[in-house]
DNA sequence: AATGAATGAGACTTCATTCAT
DNA sequence: GATGAATGAAGTCTCATTCAT
């Protein structure tokens, strides 16, 4: 249905569009639900397809793992500029946070498989900071802006403390834990 | 339950003592180098015995997994009275921070496994803020007494913000990372 | 039923008939390098065709065993006549027997598979001889009235002979094997 | 059974070589039966054991092949010495010709597969040489000096020469192909 | 009590084949 | 008619676990 137009010679490009997108899907479910390591068979039965057509669009874990994480990021970025369209600065920063958060969190155990060595992996990091330095920016700005927060601290810095901070599960209420309310407390304060 | 009485019912206990020993310790070595799920026989062969032996002494995965981490809970507990006993306060409470530090790092399957929601691990938590609680405890209290850090400091608070700042790998030169830094200095000034 | 005459019922022909012959040029050449259970996909791919393609001129792969093999069989048998148009009569039979041989050695793994007992093949050998016999022994015919050769060979059992001396791959530079140049100069003693 | 008793400290291994006999044994009927594509299952299947006994034994499926070829090739070889024993000269040789002709055609499978170019089969042809040389040497010898046959022939040429002429299956009453008995008859007639 | 051989379930992956476009 | 995406059966191989020695 997007699309510019145009007469595309071969039309089906649909369907492989959107198992590519319910494998991903899946994909993420599924990680959650069982671990990186869940059987192949499992996703594309959450997917609805069969493992041949998981194995054609990923070829190797390390791509659905890839796809996952990127997909994620995106959406993450992307949320920061809706929520400066939405929100005031201050608010729409704590609610990126706690996105951010939760992503974090969800991702435990992929991120073990990050560590993994794998090469398909070297790129996540600089793709990671890249979409969401910025996206962090964007609100650190409009808060600094309203005169909200301190302007001196850097995207990135902060990106990795909160990280850090938010391995563990959140707590029921999807709140991030304390210590990241803690450090966002700290953005509020004037600098000493 | 753990050992201490002289009643030896049985004379064979030195065998199958060292056996165990051996196979927490390949485990521990197992467990870092190849992961969680690393293949039975490889902790086997690590170790010296044979498979049989493994399952005789640790039926489950679990009950490895447990054991490798009682046993480093148990030495890291151990090394605050030790390090105490050696160092001036401030230093030990340095040292054993940058060990603590290292145990969470290297436990970074581990952990993804605590949460894997088997019961068998569901009282290891519990078992960690006892031991090491009341180490870091000590710690804090000699270098408080001592008059080198503030003194209203939670050691279980402490020690969870710690662990969620250690999970990343330590680096080369084997130093606690810089947030955990951070914490340690802030201690070291006196309250607000 | 092959070809040659003019009542053309359907138009689209042309590009049957190249598709048909693009598949069985890409199977010869897939069939010596990956073997004859090479995957369909890597035979479509080879001829520029899709799989579906392939399938719906050769639903079974014997199809496709059988048409190679017929094609080449067809093509070896042309090759005669040619020859000794061109060539005179004694090197007309030598450059054929290479052909020939050729032919065998490449056909090294097909050969296995006409073994399979699969009923597709049973007509092969019969076609082998009925086309190719009749090759030969007009060569041997030319030789033979040329003075060169004795008459007194069966070109079918020769064939046989030929056939099973050039199993092994043909020397690098392309010559038949040793035995079988012994079976050609044996030819041109005089009976004893 | 063999073995030169000195108390072997563990006995097992009567188990183990029964079952990589039976794997060998089962290995020859399924890869004649079957081809030496057939499915580990059945192999293991037809020895009665385990996939899992196949794998620990033979690893690689090049390694069944070796070991079926090596197998056959030393009882091939051992039968010279024993036709030698019971048997005059002459009749010892044709038996020996007829059990290596049908060696021959029943490897049919096998030997496309050496030509694979894995590198496992590499030593294949050398050890076929070393074994099967001096074995129909022997045999020639025995002939020769009982002057029944003439005395230079290379025993490695005419292997080979069997060889090539034994591809194809043996006629149904197992006698030697026309061909290979054209040239143990040449071998009668003395020297031009 | 220790050992490691055997087992077989189950995960992975590849392809032949079908079929919507 | 052609295409290639999707399917899923089938084969490979690995290991957890058992058990004879």
């Amino acid at each position: 249905m997007p699309s510019s137009s145009t007469e595309s010679p071969r039309p089906v490009r649909a369907d492989a569009r959107k198992n590519a997108d319910a494998l991903l899907a899946a994909a993420r479910t599924v990680f959650a639900r069982s671990g990186v390591d869940a059987p192949a068979r499992e996703i594309a039965a959450e997917a609805g397809v069969g493992v041949g057509t998981l194995y054609r669009r990923f070829p190797t874990r390390a791509d659905l793992v890839v796809g996952v994480f990127t997909t994620e990021i995106d959406a993450t970025a992307a949320a920061a500029a809706d929520l400066l369209r939405e929100l005031p600065p201050r608010e729409a920063l704590d609610r990126w946070v706690e996105r951010f958060t939760r992503f974090v969190a969800t991702k435990q155990g992929l991120s073990a498989a990050l560590r993994s060595g794998d090469p398909a992996f070297d790129a996540l990091p600089a793709y990671l900071g890249d979409k969401l330095g910025p996206a962090l920016g964007s609100l650190l700005d409009a808060a600094a802006a309203a005169g909200e927060i301190r302007a001196d601290v850097d995207p990135l810095v902060l990106l990795q403390a909160m990280g850090d901070l938010s391995h563990r599960a959140p707590s029921a209420d999807g709140s991030p834990n304390p210590m990241v309310r803690l450090l966002l407390d700290g953005l509020r304060a004037r600098p000493a």
